[in-house]
DNA sequence: CGAGATTCATGTGAAGTATACCTTTAGGCTTAA
DNA sequence: AAGCCTAAAGGTATACTTCACATGAATCTCGTA
C-alpha cells in the first residue's frame, strides 16, 4: 500500500516540469503575437479612433479557429484600455462568446448577457425583449460611454435565430444620444456574410479582415515561443515541437490546438514523473484532448439529449453486436429512447423534438445525422457516431451513471 | 425499356400550449402625524 | 394620508407539442418500341 501523504510530500517537493504553465494555456495573452502583426495594425488602426472618443467603424474578422483572431482583439483591446485609462477616458470593452448555450444563444439572451456585463441586473425570463434593448439602452446612456462589443463565434447566433439581433444592434446607435457603440463580430464561417441581410452586411462589414492559417513553421515558432515561458529548455524532447506543429497544421493551422496538445503532453509527462516531455506523450494527449472535449460536451447537455444521445450508443452498440451494417435512422433511435424514458421515469418528449435533438447533437459534433432518402422507404437521418470507440464506452458509462441506468 | 406516378418515413415549418418568471396594479394593512 | 406588503392580472421567453405539408429517390405502372 502506497502512503498518499508520502506521494504527496514527494510531489509538493518536485517541481514539475512546469516554469509557468499559465504560458500554454488557452486565455493566456501573450505579450508578443508572431505573425500578426498586419492584422494587428490594421485592426490597431481602424478602433483607434476610440481614443479621441470617436466611434470606430464596424469591424468584422475572419478565419478558422485557432488563427489568433481572439487574441488579435484582446490584445489591441487591451493596449487600448490602458491608454484609454492614462487619458482618463469612458472607453469599455464587453466579449462575449455567442456559441455558449442557455448564455448568449437567443436574441434575449444575448442582449441580456451584454446588459449583464455592463452591471445591468437582468432576469432570464419574463421581460419582453424590446423591454430588453431598452434596459441596455438606458444603461448605456447613464453616462457618455463609447462601448466596443465584441460578439465571438457570431455566426453561430444567427444560424439559430436569424440577423434579427445583428439588425437590432446596428440600429441601436441612432437611438443612443450621449454614447456610442462599435460591433466587432468574429466568424469561423467564411461564407457567414452572404448569408445576412445586405442592409445588416454593409453597417457591419464597414471594415473586414481576414486570418489565414498559420503553417507548420509558424506554428513551430509560436510553440517554441510559449514553451520557453512554460518549460526549461532541456525539458522539451527531441522532435516533440515538430510534431505538436505538424498535428495542427493538418488542422487548419490551429495553433489553439498546438498549444494545448503541447500542454497536455507536458501534464502527461509529469504525471508519468518523467523528466521530458518525449514524442509518445503527444499521442497521448491528443487523444486525452478529445476525450476531454467530447466529455465536456456530454457532461453538459440537458436530461432529455443525454438519454438520446445515450440511446443512439446502445443502438450503435447493438448494430456493432449483432454484426450488422451499421446504420440507424431517427426511427430506431426514438423506440429505444422511448424505453429508456420509461426505465428512468422520464416523460418522453415527440419524435418530432427528438428529431431536433439529433439535429443538434450532429451540430455540437458528437454524433454524425445526415439527412437521406431511402427512395420507397422514406426519408429520415442516417446517424452514427462521431467520437473513437474509446471515448464512446467512456461516455457511455458517464451517461449510465448520470441517468441511474 | 423508360418516363412519369406512387410511396414511405420522417424532415420541416407554423402555430399552439405549458411553464416559469417578470412587472404592474389594486387592495388591505400598518404606521405616524 | 402615506407607506408597505401581498396577491391577482396581464405579459414574455423558452421548451415542447400538435398539425399539416414537403421531400426525394427506390419502386411501381403502363404505354411504347
Amino acid at each position: 500500500m502506497v502512503d498518499v501523504k508520502d506521494f504527496l510530500r514527494d510531489y509538493a517537493k518536485n517541481e514539475g516540469l512546469f516554469k509557468n504553465k499559465k504560458a500554454l494555456q488557452s486565455n493566456y495573452t501573450p505579450s508578443n503575437v508572431p505573425y500578426r502583426d498586419e492584422q494587428i495594425g490594421q485592426v490597431a488602426s481602424i478602433l483607434a479612433p476610440s481614443l479621441r472618443m470617436e466611434r470606430p467603424s464596424n469591424l468584422f474578422l475572419y478565419g478558422k479557429t485557432g488563427t489568433g483572431k481572439t487574441l488579435v482583439i484582446g490584445h489591441v483591446l487591451e493596449n487600448i484600455l490602458e491608454v484609454a485609462k492614462e487619458e482618463g477616458l469612458n472607453l469599455k470593452t464587453v466579449y462575449l462568446n455567442c456559441k455558449l448555450k442557455r448564455v448568449a444563444d437567443t436574441e434575449y439572451r444575448l442582449i441580456a448577457q451584454i446588459a449583464r456585463e455592463l452591471g445591468q441586473d437582468i432576469p432570464a425570463t419574463g421581460l419582453p425583449t424590446d423591454e430588453v434593448y431598452k434596459l441596455f439602452v438606458k444603461c448605456l446612456e447613464k453616462e457618455k460611454i463609447l462601448l466596443l462589443l465584441v460578439l465571438d463565434e457570431i455566426d453561430e447566433v444567427v444560424k439559430n435565430t436569424g440577423d434579427k439581433i445583428l439588425y437590432n444592434l446596428t440600429r441601436i446607435n441612432s437611438e443612443l444620444k450621449e454614447s456610442e457603440i462599435s460591433i466587432i463580430g468574429i466568424s469561423n464561417d467564411l461564407m457567414f456574410i452572404d448569408q445576412v441581410d445586405p442592409r445588416v452586411k454593409s453597417s457591419l462589414g464597414e471594415e473586414e479582415i481576414v486570418f489565414p492559417p498559420y503553417n507548420a513553421i509558424q506554428l513551430q515558432k509560436i510553440l517554441r515561443e510559449r514553451a520557453e515561458l512554460s518549460f526549461e529548455s532541456k525539458i522539451i524532447g527531441e522532435g516533440v515541437i515538430e510534431k505538436c506543429a505538424a498535428y495542427a497544421a493538418k488542422e487548419h493551422g490551429d495553433a489553439r490546438r498546438a498549444l494545448e496538445l503541447l500542454r497536455v503532453a507536458g501534464e502527461l509527462a509529469e504525471r508519468n514523473n518523467s523528466e521530458q516531455i518525449l514524442v509518445k506523450y503527444i499521442d497521448n494527449a491528443e487523444e486525452k484532448i478529445e476525450r476531454d472535449r467530447v466529455v465536456d460536451i456530454v457532461s453538459t447537455q440537458p436530461k432529455q439529449f443525454k438519454i438520446t444521445l445515450f440511446s443512439i450508443i446502445q443502438v450503435s452498440d447493438e448494430y456493432a453486436k449483432k454484426n450488422e451494417s451499421g446504420d440507424f435512422y431517427t426511427g430506431d433511435i426514438y423506440e429505444v429512447y422511448k424505453n429508456n424514458c420509461l426505465s428512468t421515469g422520464t416523460k418522453p418528449l415527440t419524435q418530432r423534438r427528438v428529431g431536433d435533438i439529433i439535429a443538434e447533437l450532429d451540430m455540437s459534433g458528437i454524433i454524425n445525422a445526415r439527412v437521406i432518402s431511402k427512395g420507397r422507404y422514406g426519408r429520415t437521418r442516417r446517424i452514427s457516431l462521431a467520437v473513437p470507440e474509446n471515448i464512446v464506452k467512456k461516455i457511455d458509462l458517464m451517461l449510465r451513471e448520470g441517468l441511474g441506468l
